[in-house]
DNA sequence: ACAATTGGTCAGAAAAACATGACTACCCAC
DNA sequence: GTGGGTAGTCATGTTTTTCTGACCAATTGT
């Protein structure tokens, strides 16, 4: 069965595609992280503790395959790379903000509504 | 111990928490059917080809836990339970709204088809 | 030349999520 | 009191995700 038929509904919700491209225990932190500076690959594991190389070169690579991120070669003093919000990514901040919006009257309780 | 270190990040960061809780299998799923209607279990695991009692009913408790849907018992006829949308469960529809919004391109986008 | 920093990859182990099948309990019709 | 529908739980196994530690390769510093 090389027939790869995934069903995860994503064709007929492209809410659910995204979801799944941010969930992930690193996604939201380093996009987060990339919305107030571009990021670099050691600085990133280093804000992230507790991540480790592995999960982050990952989370890195999905970011930009779906074009959030891009991935670019600085060739200056020590030659290193960024990993900065695309135009694309730029889009996100507002459904990201819309999150945060609705998510932080569940983590405060229903007490604190009105 | 009662202290729970979570280190997800979700304490400075509620999108985190909301991205956590909306990620899975199912619960986009079954969010989206919430919308249209209120839910009962067993016709909710026929409309989910692939799901299982366990997944569903997990789901089920973490989006009532959360607030976003309420449980009730009907004592009518067959007497069920509906899960159907609360008051902040609706509030979700405008960010699951931007989502789609977003998300759709992401996945018709130049990128993901070679 | 040697070490440190850059940004990774790889195989394997551990942990988390998900699926399966058996079982419970309650109500109603027959 | 048997059978079907309601809504689940439980123990177990499988699959997916994440973590760990070793290794790699180019660039710069001493």
């Amino acid at each position: 069965m090389t027939t790869h038929t995934e069903q995860t509904g994503a064709e007929n919700c492209p809410a659910e595609g995204l979801l799944k491209l941010l969930s992930g225990k690193w996604k939201p932190q380093i996009f987060r992280l990339a919305v107030d500076a571009p990021l670099r690959f050691n600085s990133l594991l280093r804000q992230l503790p507790g991540s480790n190389k592995q999960s982050v070169a990952v989370a890195l690579k999905e970011l930009e395959e779906a074009g959030i991120l891009a991935k670019t070669v600085v060739r200056e003093k020590p030659l290193h790379i960024e990993y900065a919000l695309s135009e694309r990514g730029r889009g996100l901040i507002g459904v990201f903000l819309g999150l945060e919006g609705f998510g932080a009257p569940v983590i405060l309780g229903p007490l604190s509504m009105k």
